[in-house]
DNA sequence: ATCATGTGTGCGCAAGTGTTGACAAACAGA
DNA sequence: TCTGTTTGTCAACACTTGCGCACACATGAT
């Protein structure tokens, strides 16, 4: 078993755009490339397909076509190999984890704009 | 309210020799550079001693300074960028996620290695 | 004081990554 | 069929990143 798959999410995710992208997309149900585009004025139409093409080989987005448009979505599962890295490195600290995203859970709140840290 | 700090913690997170450190150290509850640097032995000591900075600028690690030796631990708190990241794009599907966070804390076993990825 | 050890840093090089511009493919409408 | 729209892909460029080497710094031992 390879690093291949958590390599390639973490690769993904380590790009602030890309992430802001999958916020972006995670905030609606669909986006399609042009409507994603739209949301960046300070990135071409290649970029933004560059990253999808990313975030969509590490597994992150979905792609679905239809007619001459391509909806994007976020994968249903959540990545699997952040959560198994972070329990691994953090098993000490895990239930300030798990406090922490039940936490978030509870808030159930409509977040918008890319993730960012708290007071930390 | 700029992305520099979860910038740094995925950039950082981004290397997979940075989470075989991260991990490394993890399993230990301190370990000198040296220590780390000879656990990879297709790696130098600068190599180590580059990605050991940026892991500790990101604040993932931490340094201690004992003598001419220098030892370092996981931040006991977990990134909470990552988390909240997360569940602002996985909203939908935090259930999941928590359940996956417990479950691995109920197991609460000492990984070996990398955090991989399971079945998927 | 001198030497050996542990470790970080600056420099240059090789490799990887993001962005852009131009081109091609798939499709809808007239 | 022809045209316009939506989108992906390819080639080229600039930028960034990781690596090893040599050196410097701090500390401990002789």
């Amino acid at each position: 078993m390879t690093t291949s798959e958590s390599d390639a999410i973490f690769s993904a995710l380590a790009d602030p755009t890309r992430r802001a992208i999958l916020s972006l997309i995670g905030e609606h149900e669909e986006l399609t490339a042009g409507e994603i585009a739209a949301h960046f004025d300070t990135l071409g139409r290649t970029a933004v397909s560059s990253h999808l093409r990313i975030l969509r080989l590490a597994g992150l987005a979905a792609e679905r076509r239809d007619g001459r448009f391509r909806h994007y979505s976020v994968t249903p599962t959540p990545a699997d190999a952040v959560v198994s890295f972070l329990t691994s490195v953090y098993q000490n600290s895990l239930e300030q984890l798990a406090s922490a995203v039940e936490d978030a859970s509870a808030a159930g709140d409509t977040p918008s704009g890319v993730a960012e840290e708290r007071s930390a």
